[in-house]
DNA sequence: CGGCAGATACGCT
DNA sequence: GCGTATCTGCCGT
């Protein structure tokens, strides 16, 4: 079992790492480590639950587990792990991913050879996922989409960062990724 | 490799 | 209208 998602996102954010997002398209099976994550709550001006429930941020506000998918810049999507309890609005955003099957099916969606850019950035793996609108309020623990227990990373090897690309609360320590790893977008 | 412009749709003011 | 939890290509060093 994966580790309890009812508790808060800047909790959440930090033991999701080394987990790992199995994904279903086809016959093929494409399997990428989560190496860089960053923590959204409901008292964040930067989330997008700050302003409470809509139609598109509603998925947040739900069970822990589920996925929040969003778009974003007119052409990029993003995706959460939804956090805490029903009524929050909390969730992880996935930032990047070791990628660690399905190699060459991903090189062909990302039309990237090298593989320390495939994934490197929350909308990179969702183009090497092809995670778009549909999986939005997807249960992660079935198909096409899971997230599964990978390896365990100890507090040690956790850094831990202001997040990127926001312009509100850009104080708060919610980022975390792998110490070390290569497949950090920003190390 | 670092910095910058441009792409481009949609939710919310 | 405006700003966006971003990426890519193009430029200069």
């Amino acid at each position: 079992m994966i580790s309890d998602l009812s508790r808060p996102a800047y909790e959440c954010a930090p033991s999701l790492l080394g987990a790992l997002l199995v994904r279903n398209i086809d016959k093929f099976t494409i399997i990428g480590k989560i190496v860089e994550t960053e923590a959204y709550d409901q008292s964040d001006t930067a989330s997008h639950s700050y302003r409470g429930v809509t139609p598109r941020t509603k998925v947040m506000f739900g069970p822990s587990g589920f996925a929040y998918v969003y778009f974003t810049y007119g052409m990029h999507y993003c995706m959460n792990i939804v956090t805490g309890q029903v009524g929050e609005g909390s969730a992880v955003l996935v930032r990047a991913l070791e990628p660690i099957e399905g190699i060459e099916y991903m090189r062909m969606l990302r039309k990237q050879a090298n593989v320390v850019h495939i994934a490197n950035g929350p909308a990179k793996l969702c183009q090497a996922l092809k995670i778009t609108r549909d999986l939005n309020g997807h249960d992660l623990s079935k198909p096409p989409l899971q997230l599964v227990v990978g390896e365990t990373v100890s507090a040690e090897d956790i850094v831990t960062t202001t997040r990127i690309g926001i312009s509100q609360n850009t104080d708060r320590p919610w980022r975390f990724y792998i110490k070390g790893n290569n497949f950090v977008s920003k190390p």
